[in-house]
DNA sequence: AGTTGCATCTTTGCAATGAAGA
DNA sequence: CTCTTCATTGCAAAGATGCAA
């Protein structure tokens, strides 16, 4: 579950908001036995923004030495960028 | 380098093989500043492979309720399956 | 450093079909 | 034999990606 956690929690810290129904705490709102696992799909986005926040961190927020190190175009990790709303923190972080 | 190590292993148990370069024991062959990061694609598909194995197991290998938890077609998911080499365990495991 | 147009390749859903059992 | 579930395949639409500007 830890495990699952860690790749699948939209932030860098894990909330009460990420943990599965079990051992979540009662919702207000939105249906009871709702489905909430994410989809693949969701999943997969997931895990790619993260992986590309940490590669882009990683190399100092340097686009062309990331899109690289992914092996996609740089082109084509800009988008990514906007579609995920990545955008490079202000000075000193 | 934890958390990236869980995503990212191949297996289910982490070797000095996953390990990046800097802890990384000296390797017999090979280039030395060799590009040890795998592309996104793979990194993508990796995690999705286990992702699915995952859900996978949770659903005692039942491919029709799976599917319907991913949010993907039941087809498309063996297609899946096959493409990632995941096949059913044996009986009891 | 960032964007955008375009052609191409891949992914995905939908539907049809086959195979195996109850 | 027929009904249900598992698994495969063709096809077209949607999305991802590389290349060039």
């Amino acid at each position: 579950m830890v495990e699952r956690l860690v790749i699948m929690a939209p932030g860098d810290v894990i909330t009460a908001e990420d943990l599965p129904g079990a051992a979540a705490p009662e919702r207000s709102g939105g249906p009871a036995g709702e489905a909430r696992d994410r989809s693949l799909k969701d999943a997969r986005d997931n895990f790619e923004r993260a992986y590309i926040l940490a590669e882009l961190r990683a190399n100092d927020w340097n686009v062309t030495r990331t899109a690289e190190r992914l092996g996609i175009e740089r082109s084509h990790l800009y988008r990514k960028l906007k579609a995920y709303s990545i955008n490079p923190p202000k000075r000193d972080s």
